[in-house]
DNA sequence: AAAATAATTTAGACTAGACTAAAAACAATA
DNA sequence: TATTGTTTTTAGTCTAGTCTAAATTATTTT
């Protein structure tokens, strides 16, 4: 249906609009796709061409219905592929993604369906990021940052903000993952770092872990 | 590594040498790519310059070692994502091909080894082809047609060749499925009719039935 | 063995998607 | 407002992989 390239740079806006709220720039475009402004604005005419995204000279773009319709089914392809590597292939969280980067691409109605379906329907990958149903309904997850929280309060770790492996295998390194209980115990004035209670055990916490980590509650 | 079309004329000429026991003529291999002539000329002077082939103008071409571990490792991942799309996600075997043709380009060595392991290290796949393991090595024989088999070889029905919907309601009526055992007790010369042991009983097939029959041993 | 036919290769051109370098538009500041 | 700097676009080029048409080599027939 859609060239690769096509595809990367419809996810690539979809990711960046998500993010800014507004109209996505050609540089920054660029940047996100490792590749030069002048190329952006070419496939952007190509794509504006085909309908996908509403874009005019030196205005930024922004994907189309139809651009993000197909966008929403890309990041649905990708989270569903993490959740079955980590869940069914014994990946963990900070090898999934670039083969779910290649995976994403794969053209099946019946293939994405059977694949929700053989993992349970599951509502998010595991960053704990949401995975939009069929329709492309995304039911948005109420998750915090760790820093958010105050003492007393706990929940479960969802997500991270900060997906570089450096930090996934951080996080390994002191047993935190995906499902696990963390409970507030106090926060410090000065540097903000926390004391918390994960799975039983006490831990201090620095600001630059909490401000990456999701909690749900 | 290698690119998407390099993959695919690996694959067919890999698949064409099976076939003709010889060196693959550049209008076989344009019939089989579903391209022209001159096209296939180009990419075999790339090929050969990247040491995937060996090839001399006017001589046909032949996969070089390198070629040829490359072009199996491509089968080993076509037919295990077969085993996964039949077994786990509820594909019928006549609905796989074109998605094992996504698959199996993704490049990741975990994700194939996991894949095997995760399916049990399948032998054959949905069709009754052998699955080549980890180092590209083949050990089962490929399938026969019944029609192929003289008097007390035995083997199991592993797929049909005429997928019609009558053909199926016969064997369906017979008892003939995927998986039974079947023996050939006696062959006759002028019609070509078989005698066979089928899960027990013994029946006489006729040759246009068994001329439809996929049959390994 | 020469002629006819078939198979293969070459030459030149096209498209998608990238690039560099230069020009044009926009934004910020004096 | 004029100037400077940043962002974006244009113009022209490149590569992979394809194509058509023409030329060349192989093969088959007479």
């Amino acid at each position: 249906m859609y060239s690769l390239s096509e595809e990367n740079y419809l996810k690539a806006i979809y990711h960046l609009e998500q993010l800014h709220k507004k109209e996505v720039s050609t540089n920054a475009l660029a940047e996100k796709m490792d590749t030069k402004a002048s190329s952006v604005t070419d496939m952007l005419k190509k794509m504006a061409e085909k309908n996908l995204v509403n874009y005019k000279k030196y205005q930024g773009v922004q994907l189309s219905s139809l651009g993000k319709e197909t966008a929403i089914n890309i990041v649905r392809k990708h989270r569903l592929w993490e959740v079955f590597l980590v869940e069914k292939l014994n990946f963990s969280w900070d090898e999934v993604h670039e083969v779910a980067e290649q995976l994403e691409h794969i053209q099946s109605k019946k293939l994405t369906a059977e694949l929700d379906k053989f993992l349970g329907f599951p509502k998010r990958d595991p960053h704990g990021d949401p995975i939009p149903d069929a329709q492309g309904k995304i039911t948005l997850a109420k998750k915090k940052l760790l820093f958010d929280l105050v003492p007393s309060e706990e929940g479960v770790c969802v997500g991270v903000k900060d997906s570089t492996k450096e930090f996934l295998q951080y996080l390994d390194k002191h047993a935190i993952s995906l499902g696990v209980k963390i409970e507030i115990i106090e926060k410090e004035a000065f540097d903000q770092s926390m004391l918390v209670k994960i799975e039983g055990t006490i831990k201090r916490i620095t600001s630059s872990i909490s401000k990456n980590l999701y909690i749900s509650y």
